[in-house]
DNA sequence: AAATGATTTAACCATTTGGTCAAATCTAGT
DNA sequence: ACTAGATTTGACCAAATGGTTAAATCATTT
């Protein structure tokens, strides 16, 4: 079976299919995705699919798992760390939004399948250790308040608030570009400066100022 | 549990299948949902469908148009009022928290579609005044920027904000209620919560304190 | 080069699915 | 009651789709 690791080795007829499979997944979801699309994509009949993995269901798991526990993953180690709450909260918005500008159609792929299968990412969720995400930051968010130093707070609301306005904007990519009038370009410039604004955003809804 | 996005009319059937469809399709997606099984829903025929709505496509237009303007409208009449703009924020979390609590699939269905097929929803947007959300709103924190009342923000920037805070909550419900280790009950109490956090937070974030 | 096991292909298959059609039934106007 | 038009049904169809299978090909070992 394929790993994490895998996922750049080209060379392999499974790694091709998993990239292709991811591809089109990503595009259309579970039920939009079709068998001999992804066996085209990655250049092979569609019975080596089966042969590989031997259900559509059984490949969208692989490819579901992946992308979701690298995401995961990220947002741990960024939150786990001993940084600052402001430092955290600057390198969340800068490094997280980079990502997802280089793969712009995780966050609706991520968020379709979590609507239509929630047992499978609650699973998921238990071999992580997520409570990582939110246990040190809560704690620093406690200590700022009872330091006097951030407002009187809820940390899972501001957690929250966090990951809204980071992930949102590209699962929303597409109306916010015909809200604002913006196009492919501009929306992108939009996002390059989102990664300070939204930073300064919350920290100054977090801190009181003196 | 009677809400605005029911079409009025409960006793044609058109109504019951455009219900049927609303709720399969809001579930399910337009690849997922099964014509099939929105005709077993409105307790009809499945050549009823094809005798009101010629063809799945069709059915599914209907569906989405009515959902998606019905959304934008809210947007519209609550930002394009002469109210603050504190004012707007607190109302705006308020309402449309409250509306999406009745219906918590809209936000993944209407992303979803949108991805899928930009185009349809980029037509239902020129038809509308969309540029009704944000005129007025922009204007006013130019203003407020200008007084001294408001930090120098981007306004396309609070907006995308407001609507991140208010609207992601609900498309990434299952993965939150995970994480945060909440049951529904639980969720919905957190989501009651937010409706004032969510403004304090954006307020906050916005105003220069004296 | 023969044998063996892994990989790949082409031809099929069964089911699902959106859609059609002609007949039946119901409704309103005369 | 009769007719015309709208509504509803059940039987059917063609295409799409996920999946299977047996045979062919390739790679490796002996």
């Amino acid at each position: 079976m394929i790993n994490i690791y895998m996922i750049e080795n080209k060379d392999t007829t499974e790694s091709q299919i998993f990239n292709a499979a991811r591809e089109i997944f990503e595009e259309k979801g579970l039920s939009g995705a079709r068998m001999q699309e992804i066996a085209d994509k990655a250049g092979i009949n569609k019975s080596l699919l089966h042969y590989y993995y031997r259900s559509k269901e059984k490949l969208f798991h692989s490819v579901f798992q992946i992308i979701f526990k690298k995401l995961m993953k990220e947002f741990i180690e960024l939150f786990d760390s001993d940084d600052s709450v402001e430092n955290k909260i600057r390198n969340f918005f800068n490094l997280h939004i980079s990502i997802l500008q280089k793969n712009p159609n995780i966050p609706v792929f991520v968020l379709n399948e979590i609507n239509q299968n929630p047992e499978r990412v609650l699973k998921m969720m238990k071999g992580l250790e997520v409570e990582k995400i939110y246990k040190k930051l809560f704690k620093q968010i406690h200590e700022g308040i009872e330091r006097g130093e951030m407002r009187q707070v809820e940390p899972e609301q501001v957690l929250v608030s966090i990951l809204s306005m980071s992930i949102f904007p590209f699962a929303a990519k597409e109306m916010l570009k015909g809200l604002l009038n913006m196009d492919a370009q501009q929306f992108n410039a939009f996002l390059d400066r989102r990664k300070t604004e939204a930073a300064d955003f919350v920290i100054n809804a977090l801190m009181i100022k003196k």
